[in-house]
DNA sequence: CCAAGATATTTTAAGCTTGAAGCAATTGGA
DNA sequence: TCCAATTGCTTCAAGCTTAAAATATCTTGG
């Protein structure tokens, strides 16, 4: 941890009532408001609620991982394969972790790296008959547990959710990626 | 990886225009549709996008990493201090994460582990005045870069968004809980 | 031609994450 | 009473995660 200068006052406006998920976070430090803040924390605990109960049933069923899924999802949209570099691009995902994962996969006999091109730099992943399989069950599991988690969440709550999460992202991308 | 036996048929329609960022995933493989598995999937890629800016900055100013800003968080709120296991709880994150948590926080001087109670299985663990102080700062640059980052997120969409999202976690938790 | 810079991937160190196994301490029912 | 189940925390092994450093391979401007 860094040395802090600035320290806040502090007045600890404590309403002490022990609530379930960590949505409250800085709240009650002031007042309770921050609608970028409450919906930022409630957005982080339902991925991490419905993540974590993705991940449990994709180990219980298929032995993999999350990330390793998104990896081959990725891979399946790409009959020619990708290299490592876009798969870490479109995954979101660090090159160095890129690595162990195509490692693990590649033990696994769901994908081939092939270094073919002309560049002598660029590995190129792409699924094997089995990972494109396998895959294509996971995947299936995968949709019907949305389903199934979002069952009773109304179209029109589903359709106003898509477009208000694309208004955040693109607001978020534009301070990010600076534009 | 375990041996799959459900083998679906494949065609493999491949559409590729390369695309961004992994929000499109298992579309492509069928129609395109599913608006669950949309909606999820660009929950995902905020969630992923946000977090790693978040995680980037609370590193760079107060060499800090998320999960104990996170566990931070919760002790902020509660001057008594709360157990390990309401921790864990609290912040949906693993007892044996705790345990690691704690360590490195309280070697930081950030927090004190307590084992007074009747009960001798029980630690508490509470913030130290430099905890208080260091979160307060982290709590207010934190607000400050979601701020930052939903600029341009008019009151419309952050009010829908969190009437949506409430549903949606709704409906999850409740096939979680399986109430 | 060739060195400087840019790219692509791997390695490394530190930390997070999970599920499962281990140990204590406590509780409750026979 | 007492021992079996439960609870609270820690440990462990395997894997994910990141940033940064290391390698190797192009590419390009002089």
């Amino acid at each position: 941890m860094l040395p802090v200068k600035t320290v806040a006052s502090e007045q600890s406006t404590d309403n002490s009532e022990p609530s379930a998920d960590f949505e409250i976070l800085v709240r009650g430090a002031r007042g309770g408001q921050q609608p970028q803040l409450r919906l930022w924390l409630r957005m982080l605990s339902i991925t991490k609620m419905i993540s974590q109960e993705i991940r449990r049933r994709l180990r219980a069923d298929f032995d993999a991982t999350l990330p390793q899924f998104d990896l081959l999802a990725q891979l399946y949209r790409e009959p020619e394969g990708l290299r490592l570099s876009d798969l870490s691009r479109r995954t979101m995902v660090t090159n160095g972790n890129i690595t162990g994962l195509a490692d693990r996969l590649e033990a696994d006999g769901l994908i081939v790296r092939e270094m073919l091109n002309g560049d002598r730099r660029v590995t190129v992943a792409k699924l094997t008959r089995r990972g494109r399989e396998v895959f294509a069950a996971m995947a299936k599991a995968h949709e019907g547990w949305l389903r199934e988690l979002m069952a009773d969440v109304d179209e029109e709550t589903l359709a106003g959710g898509l477009q208000h999460l694309a208004k955040i992202k693109g607001s978020a991308s534009r301070r990010l990626i600076e534009e």
